[in-house]
DNA sequence: GTTACGACCTGCGAGC
DNA sequence: TGCTCGCAGGTCGTAA
């Protein structure tokens, strides 16, 4: 599942083939994949062709594409399913592309799909968060950790004043984004915080402490290539991350805590899995 | 304004 | 063997 490290895996890695390149033809179809666009797949058709890959920006688990000469962009969601591939123009196509952008070196940008909730955008770019240049259709997400512009100790007063369970919280993109399912978990192990616990209830440096863990697991992260569990996740050249081996507990119900031996757990908060180590991790009194 | 929860979507595995 | 059902989870809309 693309989190933060994931899609700057992927950013890295388009950075390395598109820059610079000129997109020359653009196929696609279906229209789950192209719905915020006001006309569909129809948008991207007449837009992206001519259009020069000038930066690949990135704020959380959004990847946009800046075009030379245009005050618009692709911006990119992958979803839980979706990949981008590197490609020979020529390539088979997976069973699972939704849209492919031929380059003028030869090559081509496979877009792939299988769950169908990634999004293909071309969205107007507009000053946000930080006084950044941000797709105006992501407007309403917050700065990531790995941002000059985060400010964890603004970002960490902002949980405290929140009645919600903290797991919550580190997965809502408007307080802070990139964060997913699994480095939630990995962050709120590491500071030694259950996810059910209530972020007003929590002292402002436990909260510190669990956004700068989560800062931390993510860049480590990157290092391996992200974290796949399955085909789902690959990077621009088709290969998988190696961070799932470093995980402590997500996914790794009933295995013994690093920490201390006692089996991971997992329990649902607000409907998302949360795994944790019942020693390390107290549940609050009552749960 | 804040919070909680269901729907969307597809593939896979468990259970019958 | 084949069918049904639940689960996975990022985001958005809706209801309270």
């Amino acid at each position: 599942m693309p989190e933060l490290p994931e899609v700057e895996t992927i950013r890295l890695g388009l950075a390395e083939h598109a820059l610079g390149r000129k997109i020359t033809r653009v196929t696609g179809s279906g229209r789950r994949l192209v719905r915020n666009n006001p006309h569909g797949m129809q948008d991207l058709l007449e837009f992206l062709p001519g259009q020069q890959i000038r930066e690949l920006e990135r704020r959380g688990k959004y990847l946009w594409l800046v075009f030379a000469d245009a005050d618009h962009c692709l911006l990119v969601h992958l979803g839980m399913s979706g990949q981008v591939l590197w490609n020979r123009a020529e390539s088979e196509v997976n069973r699972h592309e939704r849209v492919r952008l031929y380059l003028d070196d030869g090559s081509a940008l496979c877009f792939n799909d299988q769950r169908m909730f990634g999004a293909l955008t071309i969205s107007e770019l507009v000053e946000g968060t930080g006084g950044r240049l941000v797709p105006a259709a992501a407007t309403h997400i917050a700065a990531d950790p790995l941002e000059p512009a985060f400010d964890v100790q603004a970002v960490a007063k902002r949980l405290r004043r929140s009645t919600r369970h903290l797991k919550t919280l580190l997965l809502d993109q408007q307080v802070v984004s990139g964060i997913g399912n699994i480095y939630a978990d990995e962050a709120l192990h590491r500071s030694r915080v259950h996810g059910l616990r209530r972020a007003e209830k929590l002292p402002l440096t436990m909260l510190v402490d669990t956004l700068t863990e989560a800062e931390a697991v993510m860049r480590e992260s990157i290092a391996q290539g992200g974290t796949s569990f399955d085909e789902l996740y690959v990077d621009t050249a088709g290969n998988p991350g190696y961070f799932a081996r470093s995980l402590r507990v997500y996914g790794r119900e009933g295995e013994p805590c690093e920490t201390c031996g006692t089996p991971i757990q997992k329990v649902q908060v607000d409907g998302r899995s949360h795994h944790y180590c019942p020693q390390c991790q107290p549940r609050p009194r009552g749960k």
